[in-house]
DNA sequence: CCTAATGATTGCTTATTGCAACCGGTTAAT
DNA sequence: ATTAACCGGTTGCAATAAGCAATCATTAGG
């Protein structure tokens, strides 16, 4: 990748491909940026991914971002036609949807995990927002397997490997969360008092 | 990371925040997507990284994506302002800049590497193309460090390693697009030719 | 019956992107 | 000396995207 090089027969397979695939061009990187390199792809996948919320409600009203019900749904409908997300009738309502990651869409938990190393470095984060990147980056690709399979039965309905028992990841990580958030508070109570 | 849930009190502490630092939260996938998730930031720093384009001029006529001088301009100052890349004069012009990455920058890498990866599995992206893609991923962190550590010489002055002979890896993964470009062109010659 | 839930859609305003021409100054070529 | 190329942008305008808040018809629960 990047990849894509300058030399004068790219100008000229640039020039085929934008014709042929209406991409700017053919690089990975910029293929990305264009299916998930907007201000609310990646935060719509998020939430899903790691707050597990499935429904439209659930995703417009507990955005920490307040995101827009339009720009909402029409990251899903993108995401959806891109098959990074599915989506399927809820059967406890006529007309709720559920969506799901697809394949496509776990397969960027690694990218996530890298964005989250890197902005919990170099942005400021509070201690409780980092805890889940440092115990991500930590964990590395034997967690983020790990994860991966945990949503691959939450989302796609695979079988769970019966030798795997306790909480899957996503609880695991919020467990940790939870745990900065009760020692900040217990620390603020003694702040108060003391 | 993702980190930012869903309870009362990352409500309050998401009103807080955005007030005191104009972010929409404090979640790092959220900040990082702030700062360079927009169609073109990375585009720009892609170049500058693996194109090793510095100068303004250089990064607005050899971009595959054809970017536009306002929004190239628009860039370099947000990245310049994030402190992602830095600008200083060209010896060789009065009026010339040259830009380089920062170490915040620099650390883009694993980013740009498990996006690389992703896209080149996912996204219709030619031979060529990807394969500087797969190299990444195959050589993992040891690779990406290496490749940290040659723009760290060439973008931030740091003395190379004297131990170090031999092409940087922006050298070798370029050979190796143009090992693909060469047999594809000769395997485009002998369809020619029949 | 009324209220709540459902996934959107809508009308409008504001912000951003993209195109292509342009700018004044500096340096190189003729 | 004149002309051309270089330099990092800036500009005016049209098109597109984002954001706000209200709205919609249908479905479910009390």
């Amino acid at each position: 990748m990047a990849y894509c090089n300058w030399f004068f027969l790219e100008k000229t397979l640039n020039t085929k491909n934008e014709v042929a695939t209406g991409h700017r061009s053919g690089c990975p990187i910029n293929l990305t940026v264009e299916v998930v390199g907007d201000k609310w792809s990646l935060i719509v996948v998020r939430d899903m991914m790691f707050g597990n919320k499935r429904h439209f409600r659930d995703l417009l009203t507990h955005s920490q971002e307040k995101i827009a019900s339009n720009i909402l749904a029409d990251r899903l409908r993108r995401l959806t036609a891109e098959g990074i997300v599915s989506k399927a009738d809820d059967p406890s309502h006529k007309q709720k949807a559920i969506y799901s990651l697809t394949e496509k869409g776990i397969e960027l938990v690694p990218v996530f995990a890298m964005i989250g190393a890197w902005g919990s470095k170099w942005l400021p984060v509070s201690e409780e927002l980092s805890i889940r990147a440092r115990l991500l980056e930590e964990g590395g690709p034997p967690l983020w397997e790990e994860f991966m399979d945990d949503l691959r039965v939450a989302h796609m309905g695979v079988m769970p490997d019966p030798k795997k028992t306790g909480p899957d990841v996503r609880e695991r990580l919020q467990a940790a969360y939870e745990a900065v958030l009760a020692r900040q508070a217990s620390g603020r109570a003694s702040e108060v008092t003391g």
